[in-house]
RNA sequence: GUGGAUGUAGCUCAGUUGGUUAGAGUGCCAGGUUGUGGCCCUGGAGGUCGUCGGUUCGAAACCGAUCAUCCACCCCA
């Protein structure tokens, strides 16, 4: 025997058991962005790597060790997308959708790439629901993309999650901000870890985001972004805040929210699941990145979006034991007693399905009570039986899984009108 | 990348201080008479005990390596 081959690391199979939860929850994700007038793109799994160091910025850790980088056989630098937004902005440009009416507001369900340890709740290869509106700066906009995030938690039934805000504000607010912080962690230089000692030249601000007890208590008393804010982007954030009070979003401030991604300016978002089970857990981000199209190579395009983690949306709802829709189930199951019988079961499941109902037959030959069987187990709330008295009498027995309980028709009625009747009557 | 735990049938797990043909439940398949599912009963298939190497007369059990899963850190979706 062969060894087997199985899935690469940090992916995940999803069986036909499982797949309805990903797709409830992809229908929700279209159907809440139709609803705030996003429309989908999609866009190619990989880009030039280009589009991500310069797009997601050098100094990131998702740029610096996480990407799933080669060259291709003509010898470009591939990298396949850790996240959605580059991909999203590239294309808007590419194609020239900024001379469109503005704003162009989009969404995507991707899925994306990182080399990480694996553990539950991150994998390598992981689905992301995202959303960009490009060309309104306002904080209309900002507020716009987070509520409409919040729709989505809600119609999925998701509780326990928390909205947290900040502002880095612009780059020249963030400027001061920066060196206010660089001095201040300078003063504690003895006593942060070995990490932070690091960030402190390269990127002050995460230090911020360290759990290390130590670093924690040195960053509680850091200066705060927020006290730096020039007039414009503390109005900016102020009018956010406005909007999310008007729209009765809940959230609350947290200064010490610093995203990995280098292109976020202003507002920055993420929902923290709060439950038990998944503590901590980030489910979804954002924020805005007025700066990043314009580092691509365009003139300054303002806008925000978000990107949010289905997987984890998956993970949370069954860990809150929400329930899902029910998978579709089969409509008929029509069993055969011989080879003749199964000759007509055959035409008449066909018959059925051109009018669009979900009919199986056996195709494992089996007896009649095994298929009986499983016609139970695959949850048909119907099944008829042909066999040779129903080809000689023309009439077939129909019979409800659920109630036990038969109709007998001819089978000519079997596939005309008169199954649309009786087949509705189901609860 | 760092630290820790785990790895026995498809799934959930037993397996006594290393000792004959490795178990249960569940799922799967087939029967319980001649053409009808769910319950019950009976039987069957299915495991080189993650993999490789070592210790031993003998290893699922002990040791090492490796791979995988999970947890914490890191980071984020």
């Amino acid at each position: 025997m062969l060894q087997q081959i199985n899935a690469i690391r940090g992916t995940k199979d999803f069986l036909p058991d499982e797949i309805h939860k990903l797709r409830y929850i992809e229908k929700t994700a279209v159907s809440v962005s139709e609803r705030f007038g996003y429309y989908e793109m999609r866009t190619p799994v990989f880009e030039h790597t280009e589009l991500f160091s310069r797009g997601v910025g050098d100094t990131t850790d998702v740029v610096q060790k996480e990407m799933y980088t080669f060259n291709d056989k003509g010898g470009r630098s591939i990298t396949l997308r850790p996240e959605g937004t580059a991909g999203a902005a590239r294309a808007f440009l590419e194609h020239g959708l900024f001379n469109e009416a503005l704003p162009q507001k989009i969404f995507y369900l991707a899925s994306c790439y990182r080399y990480e340890k694996p553990q539950s709740g991150r994998w390598r290869e992981f689905r992301q629901f995202g959303v960009e509106c490009f060309g309104s700066p306002t904080p209309f906009a900002d507020a716009e993309v987070i509520t409409l995030a919040c729709v989505f938690f809600n119609d999925l039934g998701i509780s326990n999650l928390q909205l947290e805000i900040n502002s880095l504000g612009c780059p020249k607010c963030r400027k001061d901000y920066q060196k206010a912080l660089y001095d201040y962690f300078i003063s504690h230089k003895g006593s942060l870890c070995a990490t932070c000692l690091d960030r402190l030249e390269r990127t002050p601000l995460r230090i911020l985001d360290c759990k290390s007890p130590v670093c924690g208590d040195i960053s509680a008393l850091a200066p705060v972004a927020l006290d730096y804010l020039c007039c414009d982007c503390s109005e900016h954030f102020f009018k956010v805040k406005e909007c999310l009070d008007a729209t009765q979003v809940k959230y609350t401030v947290n200064p010490h929210i610093v995203r990995g991604l280098d292109y976020y300016t202003r507002t920055v978002f993420e929902f923290v699941s709060t439950d038990e089970k998944t503590k901590g857990l980030v489910c979804g981000g954002g924020g805005r990145y007025d700066g990043l199209l314009e580092e691509l190579g365009s003139t300054s395009i303002p806008a925000c979006g978000f990107g949010i983690g289905v997987d984890r949306t998956l993970l949370v709802m069954e860990a809150q034991e929400i329930t899902f829709p029910e998978k579709s189930a089969v409509d008929i199951v029509i069993a055969a007693t011989d080879d003749t019988s199964r000759l007509k079961a055959a035409f008449i499941a066909d018959s059925l399905r051109y009018k669009g109902y979900a009919v199986i037959i056996d195709i494992m030959d089996r007896s009649l009570k095994a298929q009986m069987k499983f016609a139970n187990k695959t949850g048909a709330r119907y099944t008829a039986v042909i066999g040779e008295n129903e080809i000689k009498s023309d009439f077939v027995e129909l019979k409800n899984m659920k109630t036990g309980t038969k109709t007998e028709i001819t089978i000519s009625d079997f596939t005309n009108d008169f199954t649309d009747a009786l087949l509705s009557d189901f609860d």
